[in-house]
DNA sequence: GCCAACGTTGGC
DNA sequence: GCCAACGTTGGC
């Protein structure tokens, strides 16, 4: 099973309204990068949800429910979407600062290519952030 | 509010 | 095909 990191800015669509909505289509995303890598999602994969721009912090984790399909908000069918389900909260969470200060995470994606809003994460790095959050499941 | 990174557009 | 101009993202 794949790992994933998704961003969203709460000002548009913040982890409150995933939680209330419980599944939640992932549209949006316009970056060929980003598409690859919703293309590559698989039913039960695993992906934090992070705040960007206000909050900038992993906030909670999500599932990947349905897999890649033609992004309903964009004209012609070019770009794709994935249905989301929220798993649940980080009991404590992840800020960049704190993923930027630490060495061994030196090398996530969210860090290197920071303006990709789609990006994975390494089986080796996801238990590393779970640990750091809290998070007790899988 | 500023700026770096990066993608896109359009002239040549 | 190259590159300057411009727009967007997102951290600070």
């Amino acid at each position: 099973m794949a790992h994933w990191l998704v961003k969203s800015e709460p000002d548009a669509f913040s982890w409150d309204q995933q939680v209330a909505h419980g599944v939640e289509p992932w549209t949006g995303v316009r970056n060929h990068q980003a598409k690859r890598n919703l293309m590559a999602m698989a039913r039960g994969d695993r992906a934090f949800f992070y705040h960007s721009n206000v909050g900038r912090e992993i906030v909670g984790v999500v599932e990947i429910v349905r897999e890649a399909y033609p992004d309903p908000t964009a004209e012609g069918g070019a770009w794709v979407c994935v249905d989301v389900r929220a798993v649940g909260p980080m009991p404590r969470p992840v800020t960049l600062a704190a993923i930027k200060a630490d060495p061994a995470l030196a090398d996530l994606a969210l860090v290197r290519q920071s303006r990709l809003s789609v990006v994975p994460v390494s089986d080796a790095q996801w238990t590393y952030l779970c640990r750091m959050g809290g998070w007790a499941g899988p």
